[in-house]
DNA sequence: TCTGGGGTCCTAGGACCC
DNA sequence: TCTGGGGTCCTAGGACCC
């Protein structure tokens, strides 16, 4: 039998800001920039949210909800700052600690009874120390998975301790709308209700086969999940298991959508060069670059291409970034938003031994490609990069390997 | 009403290999 | 001439989370 506990921070953003500023305290703030800006807000305190102001929300409307709120920057700096000293206090009370983002964490202090006493007074001390420590609020979720816990500590705010006693897992669940089960997000509702689903309950009694028939491999996890269980990618793994990051992105939206080709090939490069000092600040390589390109209409494409080696080099990502923009990009049509992504993200150095033998053997498999095919077709099927000019005799270079592809089968 | 930025995970089709 | 199945990699898009 497990114990997981789930704690989330009231009102992060807004608590910090109120710490910097104790004027905003009571008042309507909303974080995330000023009332007049394209962005969305990040947070919003619990005056604000009587106004009907959520997170998420494009600031404009807050703005319209609630005139007199006080629209306040972000500052991530202070932020991370902050999650930091979270993370002490959750630390010196256990080991097994992992935060899932700035303001939320999971610890698994399975079997620390001796240690810590019974789950509920165990809470209280460390929802008190954190209290000290931070002077920040938290509410405290307690529960046999972690799945559970979170959903408890949501429903514990603000400010509060909720443990679901072992067993009682479906029951605490069935009467909450299936939007409280993490993953069920706006699109998910809707198919549910649709269907006549509406609470975690409904959800519980159905049939597997159903729910595999009409959500697939998400429909398996959806039940398990409806039952309490851990199920479905989010909560693989130990608790305190910290992984590197799978890829690291940066994107911008012009405060006026724009057509002015420099600017937006200037606004690649920086990007490019913020990819490339994260990559190098992890030590991570990247194989695969993504170019995210929307439009006045908000309409979004993404562009990737992978490299025949890994890199952390400004330069390369953006000329790769660049090549995609020129090639993709709709003529004329005004951008709102640029964005480079870097993933297939490989670990250490040393790989240009590595990639030397690699070219070798792409070669290698490349001119036995070659004579496969011309077994089939004929001596003069193929000629080889040297005999070629201008962006074909490029494109063999880039992708020697590729040869093979490029002969459909069924034409000849 | 006008929709950020940084992530993770999943799906689905096609290429390619065995 | 037509016909397989499984596994992996690549690309594009989308749901979701904070």
């Amino acid at each position: 039998m497990k114990t997981y506990f789930h704690v989330d921070m009231d009102a992060f953003f807004v608590s910090v800001e109120e710490l910097f500023d104790p004027s905003l305290r009571g008042k309507p703030v909303v974080v995330g920039g000023q009332a007049d800006q394209r962005g969305v807000v990040s947070a919003a305190s619990y005056a604000a949210r009587k106004f009907g102001i959520h997170s998420a929300m494009p600031l404009r409307t807050a703005y319209r909800q609630c005139p007199h709120a006080i629209f306040v920057d972000g500052h991530p700096e202070r932020y991370r700052d902050y999650s930091r000293k979270v993370y002490k206090v959750l630390q010196s009370f256990s080991p097994q600690v992992e935060m899932a983002s700035v303001d939320e964490a999971y610890m698994d202090l399975t079997g620390t009874e001796k240690l810590h006493g019974p789950p509920l007074a165990a809470a209280h001390r460390l929802h008190e120390t954190m209290k000290r420590e931070t002077s920040l609020n938290c509410s405290i979720g307690i529960a046999t998975s972690r799945m559970v816990a979170k959903v408890s500590s949501d429903q514990a705010k603000p400010n509060g301790v909720l443990w679901v006693l072992p067993g009682q897992e479906a029951r605490f669940l069935a009467p909450l709308d299936v939007r409280k089960i993490p993953g069920v997000g706006k699109v998910t509702e809707k198919n549910l209700q649709a269907r006549g689903i509406r609470k975690v309950g409904d959800l519980a009694a159905l049939d597997e086969d159903f729910l595999r028939e009409h959500f697939g491999q998400w429909g398996l996890a959806l039940a398990g999940k409806s039952r309490g269980l851990d199920a479905g990618g989010w909560f693989d793994g130990e608790v305190g298991e910290d992984s590197d990051p799978k890829s690291i992105s940066h994107e911008f939206t012009f405060n006026e959508d724009t057509a002015d080709v420099d600017l937006l090939e200037s606004t690649l490069a920086r990007l490019s060069e913020m990819v490339g000092r994260r990559l190098r600040e992890h030590a991570l390589y990247a194989r695969t670059v993504q170019l995210k390109l929307r439009y006045s209409d908000f309409t979004t494409i993404t562009r990737a291409r992978s490299l025949d080696h890994a890199t952390q080099l400004d330069t390369e990502i953006f000329h790769q970034a660049r090549a995609l923009f020129r090639e993709n990009r709709k003529a004329k049509s005004k951008v709102r938003l640029l964005g480079v992504h870097a993933s297939g993200l490989e670990a250490g150095e040393g790989q240009l031994n590595l990639l030397a033998e690699d070219s070798t053997n792409r070669w290698r498999k490349a001119l036995s490609a070659v004579d496969r095919i011309r077994d089939k077709f004929g001596e003069d099927s193929v000629s080889l990069a040297t005999g070629l000019r201008g962006r074909f005799r490029e494109r063999v270079h880039e992708n020697p390997a590729g040869l093979p592809g490029k002969t459909p089968r069924k034409d000849s």
